[in-house]
DNA sequence: TAATGTGAAAACCTTCACAGCT
DNA sequence: AGCTGTGAAGGTTTTCACATTA
């Protein structure tokens, strides 16, 4: 979120902001983006606040993307291929090197200057290209199988698409996609109306 | 989560469950389910465990998901007509009942049923659907206005696709889905590797 | 004067451990 | 025997408030 928003006021021309101000754009309190920012270093000068493109540039090294991250994605149907396509990725450092589908009608098929390669393949292909994310778009019952793979494969983060928790060793990391999710998490709130 | 994997155990025949299993699949601990369930009541037998079926018409309730919520779309471009078209929302009682867009070259234009609608179209339709829910799917400059509008028109919650955080009234209710941070927010993780 | 960085206090959340029910 | 529901304990996170610095 920090990342995000500074991106936008570097944009925008502003060059320091206050734990004030950011605090009413991220809508958190000044005191908490002092003490999360405190955990990490001192960014910011008393009497002025932080330089954004300082502040923006440590963050980055913090969160580890200064880096570039190649991911693979399993599932190359409707889902899979807006994800291939989507141009968002490549300008944030991640670059999708491989595509994999259990359809074997698909195998070979080119696609964003890839070949959908057969399942068979992702060991090979994530320990040669060094890839440490896999991406998930494949139907929900399939799903588990398919991390199980990448993991083995070496994969430590899974960025899943399915409206399913995997379960993985506790240092995979996994981040779940699934809007339906987050419509169920809003209704809570809503129900008042 | 846990209306998530409930729905996967009824539909695999099963009509009881422990916390225990339920930690090992949701992967959180067994004293951290009962407790999360025992601020809203009482739901399982001392011996047995949670009845399946009990537990997730419960957790529906709850979370206001028994009934059907219906919803607007603003932004019909490649990603709008992805999410438009995606066949997960209406099995959850989400329906996407108007869609609107800026570009006049657009209205008009029928889709899944609808026809495209100007912006200004937002407060009427709003409020003569009963429509709680705002789904935004424009470029990010555009974001904070199309959420205002919304807002404006009677909107209570918002499911943003926009890389950026719009600043809304306490009670509305936003939930971001953006692919680029979900990434971001694993690399602080992977860095070790 | 304006704002950070930070101990201390307050609030919140998770885990423990066990009485009590099936 | 098996498992829930729950006070109490233990941790963690957030907020407060202020010394300090530009």
């Amino acid at each position: 979120m920090y990342v995000r928003v500074l991106k936008q006021l570097k944009a925008s021309g502003k060059t320091v902001i206050s734990s004030n101000s950011l605090g009413k754009l991220l809508q958190i309190t000044p005191a908490q983006i002092r003490k999360d920012l405190s955990y990490f270093g001192k960014f910011g000068k008393q009497g002025r606040g932080y330089n954004i493109e300082y502040l923006l540039a440590a963050l980055n090294k913090i969160l580890g993307i200064d880096q570039e991250w190649k991911a693979c994605l399993v599932g190359v149907g409707r889902l899979g291929r807006a994800i291939i396509n989507y141009p968002g990725f490549s300008p944030h450092g991640f670059e999708i090197v491989a595509c994999f589908d259990i359809d074997k009608s698909r195998i070979n098929e080119p696609i964003a200057g890839m070949s959908i390669q057969p399942l068979g393949q992702i060991k090979n292909l994530v320990k040669s290209n060094n890839i440490k994310i896999g991406i998930v778009s494949v139907p929900a019952d399939q799903t588990q199988g398919v991390v199980d793979l990448l993991v083995a494969a070496g994969v430590k983060g899974i960025l899943n698409y399915a409206p399913i928790s995997p379960v993985v060793e506790t240092d995979i990391i996994v981040r779940t996609i699934d809007p339906v999710t987050s419509m169920q998490s809003m209704t809570y709130y809503l129900k008042g109306y």
